[in-house]
RNA sequence: UCCUCGGUAGCUCAAUGGUAGAGCAAUCGGCUGUUAACCGAUGGGUUGGGGGUUCAAGUCCCUCCCGAGGAGCCA
């Protein structure tokens, strides 16, 4: 008797094979129970009626359990009062592992306790659903590269320094000297576009920032990509070219997913260019008008990002930004070199930033001038100056939340349920 | 780090300063088309820890711990 996958039943109509999974939900009336068996590929109702089992197959009915491992043996039948369209009619039964007192209930539970049980409220079918949009989404960065001939330059994780000297970085040991968790892979990847022209990375990064919201976490993934000659137009063409596709992806291959979390769509249908573009300027201007207090000069809250994307029907670019506000290896505007040639890109709904970038200084004395008016060590910055010193390109590139990118897809407030095992402040566990 | 709210059965929550309760889960029984099934019964508590006020504290006060929401910082 061949184990046939849940998604694959409805290929099986009228044969008879085997459901290996666990035990969802059990609903049982005298002689005839409904069991939900999942396998990981989906949920599949087996009917099991008394008269037509052996007195062993039916007590090991009555004696599952939520979350029992089992194996359910029967005629795959196309009935529509099954859910999915497809049942099993049981023909055998058995129990592979007993569960006692599963935990997560059918019954509502709090965030805290779900948090403790991470481990296990990933078999949920709303967690399966956000990690399935996870997963498509991270093969569909690396197809959208790929298509564009990028080559893959895995940046190291632990690093020798402050990168950006902007952030709180988790500090370890390495042999006797200080070694850092990386909080971005750009610096590293500046040198290997001089190899290869187009290049990305995608990892996760690390901030030991005491951040306690919805939209931080204390390790996440990025996708960056980084790409010589590219100028800061070609920038955000390359920005709105990458999320559209993704958006495109996550609506053809992911419907299913979407249905269970409840997502609308449309929402994600509307995420085409060209998304507007709007100077940082032109962005306070807008603010203002619409009575956020906030000057030339200071940094977006995170209302004043809802307030400034909710102005649009798209993902909006806000760009050139003051130099002061922004890290130190910016290309300055050529018209007015207070501003950066920095990006940002607001996602709409109150999802807030989802890339950040910026073309990159090639000019090495600048470059070196900004390093100082920064404080940074220069000895620890020797190399990332080489690349300026020995055949320089203007480049650019930018970075991306995997984590921001799933909850705005999906539709989810907070970026804890859209990674599997989420790092937040002072919360390690499991 | 700061502000606000919270911590009572395995879970979600009730309980004027006066006998700690319900639903779900668990256990047992009933039911041949259930959709978080339903019906009946049973077991289940150091009310987060410590201290205080009071004849009497889950309830009021102090303190510590833990959690949630928000702010700041940032992607």
């Amino acid at each position: 008797m061949s184990v046939v996958s849940v998604s694959q039943l409805k290929e099986h109509p009228g044969e008879s094979v085997t459901v290996r999974g666990w035990l969802e939900n059990k609903r049982r009336s005298g002689k005839i129970a409904f069991l939900q068996v999942r396998d990981g590929s989906g949920i599949v109702q087996v009917v099991a009626s008394k008269k037509e089992l052996s007195e062993e197959a039916w007590e090991a009915i009555l004696e599952a359990t939520q979350e029992s491992t089992v194996a359910a043996i029967g005629k795959v039948n196309v009935d529509p009062r099954a859910p999915g369209g497809v049942e099993l009619h049981a023909s055998g039964f058995r129990v592979d592992h007993l569960t006692e007192e599963y935990p997560i209930t059918p019954k509502e539970h709090g965030t805290a306790f779900l948090m403790e049980h991470r481990h296990l409220w990933l078999r949920s079918s709303k967690q399966r659903a956000i990690l399935g949009v996870r997963s498509e989404i991270c093969q569909s960065i690396r197809d959208f590269f790929y298509q564009r001939e990028f080559i893959l330059i895995d940046s190291p994780i632990l690093t020798p320094n402050a990168c950006e000297g902007t952030s709180t970085l988790f500090q370890t040991d390495y042999f006797g000297d200080p070694a850092f968790l990386s909080q971005s892979g750009q610096l590293y990847l500046e040198p290997a576009a001089a190899a290869f022209g187009k290049v990305y990375c995608m990892g996760p990064t690390f901030r030991a920032e005491k951040s306690k919201t919805r939209r931080h976490l204390m390790e996440f993934w990025m996708v960056e990509p980084e790409v010589a000659f590219l100028e800061f137009d070609g920038l955000q063409d390359l920005a709105e070219d990458f999320v559209s596709y993704i958006a495109e992806r996550v609506l053809e291959r992911c419907s299913e997913n979407l249905r269970v979390l409840e997502r609308d769509p449309a929402k994600i249908e509307s995420i085409t260019g060209p998304f507007p573009r709007i100077t940082y300027t032109k962005a306070i201007e807008i603010l203002q008008e619409q009575g956020q207090e906030i000057a030339w000069g200071d940094d977006f809250g995170g209302e004043d990002e809802t307030v400034l994307a909710n102005q649009f029907d798209r993902p909006v670019f806000v760009t050139h930004f003051p130099s002061e506000m922004k890290a130190f290896y910016m290309q300055p505007d050529a018209d007015d070199p207070k501003l950066a040639l920095g990006m940002d890109l607001l996602a709409p709904e109150g999802y807030g930033e989802i890339i950040g970038g910026s073309q990159r200084i090639h000019d090495h004395d600048l470059l070196l001038q900004r390093i100082q008016e920064h404080d940074l060590p220069l000895e620890a910055f020797q190399w990332y100056l080489d690349v300026r010193k020995y055949g320089s390109y203007p480049h650019s590139g930018f970075g991306m939340g995997i984590e921001r990118c799933v909850a705005w897809m999906c539709g989810i407030p907070h970026l804890r349920e859209t990674i599997p095992y989420p790092r937040m402040l002072y919360k390690i566990y499991p």
